[in-house]
DNA sequence: CGCGTGCCTTCCGTTGAGCGGAAGCGTGCT
DNA sequence: AGCACGCTTCCGCTCAACGGAAGGCACGCG
């Protein structure tokens, strides 16, 4: 493993950082365990990262992702492009909801989440942006893997499905009846399927050869809010999304 | 220069890529030239970035910001922190009035944009989320410059005000009246300093020791909006989010 | 206080990873 | 065909990278 190697790697390592937006930093010896570098050699090039401005180092000795590295991130066209579109139908969603509004992608084999709003009454919940969440629980995750091939599919059903509350689906059998019903009547539901207390509506957004290239959903207090209702609001704004997408995307070809 | 540095000046290649939201890529000559490094240097370690996920090429050749450093970048507390608390107010502050709503941090001698709201009606703007703009010429780069120290205040004032539309603000003395007024009224004002026909209002974001560490802004149509009339808005939303910034900085010390 | 633990920070002889000029390839244009 | 552009590959040379080991610092405990 040469230097970039071990340069992505460091940088990997900030992937899965706990706490809210990854506000604790991580230690060099953390850094260099998750990195699988020896001690000496992760703490030069983790300064030559600091030093360019990649890496921060806190008052408490923790490195963080820096801003300059933020700001090249920010040019990302995979998820910058897909979030400049999707914002102001995000935003009429929540403005006629007031619950937590998401836009995921498929990332092999999980959903990755690449927006998210929320308001201040909105039900917590647990996606970050940049968070990727497992397909099967999650309202988005069911509309990605519904429309997804059948090797991704399969891929899922094989891993096995874990159960993150006990009303998760883990018997393949029955995620499959769901993706049907999710395929049929064009949106997905989960009530408390990732998180206790939390539903979600989700509908997919497609592109002009009308593949699904991300899903969009709504999150709400499940003891509150009924699904059915919301999937109306979902629909039409993942229609109109949808429609965006086409028209912006042909003008880029 | 070792290989880190050299990695950080091909990725620091990407942070100023013109077109919608770095639509389009880099050529390997291109990014060679910006990094300032030979081309077979440049397609190796490219070659190395790309293996590992941080570039991605495109079927037309281009290199671009691939969607893992995107997620690691999501995780920068100096962005994601603050916009993760800013987020309720700036859709507070959209659903009032639909207009764009910026929020944007000091660095150095530019404002950084962190986050923007808009919607499908909302006036043009040229920022973009990771964009540096003019100090002199913004809404929220008046009120970071207005509130920071001399050091910079001097610095802006010595490089010279560009001029950026005929009624951009390039006099220093007049410039330094207009911070004052900011100063005392709490609020800047633009009106088609930055853009034609757009105008802005913006306010100070505190932390618990009264320093400024962001502004909010809404930026709307010059012909239809009076800046006046927008700053209660603006200004309310920005001292709850203050309170809200020191709970939450308070709660990390 | 001494000791142990955790987390660095520094050093430096060795060597193989990195280097990049040059040659060659593919495409598009005139 | 010739030219320009943007790569892509090759390979002998060399110095940047390596990382175990030693040492430093802060903290907690007996």
């Amino acid at each position: 493993m040469g230097v970039a190697g071990k340069v992505i790697a460091i940088l990997e390592s900030f992937a899965h950082v706990p706490g809210a937006a990854g506000s604790r930093g991580l230690t060099l010896t953390e850094i260099c365990r998750r990195a699988g570098l020896p001690l000496a050699t992760g703490h030069r090039l983790v300064g030559e990262l600091t030093g360019g401005g990649l890496l921060e180092r806190a008052p408490d000795g923790t490195y963080r992702v820096g801003i300059r590295l933020w700001r090249i991130a920010a040019q990302t066209p995979a998820a910058a492009g897909l979030r400049e579109l999707a914002l102001p139908y995000m935003e009429d969603l929540y403005e006629v909801t007031h619950e937590n509004v998401q836009l995921a992608v498929l990332r092999e084999d999980r959903a990755l989440y690449i927006e998210r709003l929320r308001g201040p009454r909105s039900v917590p919940i647990v996606t970050r942006v940049g968070a990727e969440l497992p397909l099967h629980a999650t309202g988005v995750g069911k509309v990605l893997l519904a429309f997804a091939d059948e090797v991704v599919q399969d891929k899922v059903m094989g891993a096995g499905l874990a159960a993150h509350t006990r009303h998760t689906i883990v018997d393949p059998g029955r995620l499959r009846a769901e993706l049907a019903e999710v395929r049929r009547q064009g949106y997905a539901v989960t009530r408390e399927e990732m998180t206790l207390g939390s539903c979600s509506v989700a509908a997919p957004i497609r592109d002009g050869r009308c593949r699904v290239v991300a899903a969009i959903s709504l999150v709400a207090r499940n003891s509150t809010a009924d699904p059915r209702r919301l999937a109306p609001a979902v629909l039409t704004a993942a229609r109109a999304l949808s429609r965006d997408v086409t028209a912006s995307w042909a003008r880029d070809a």
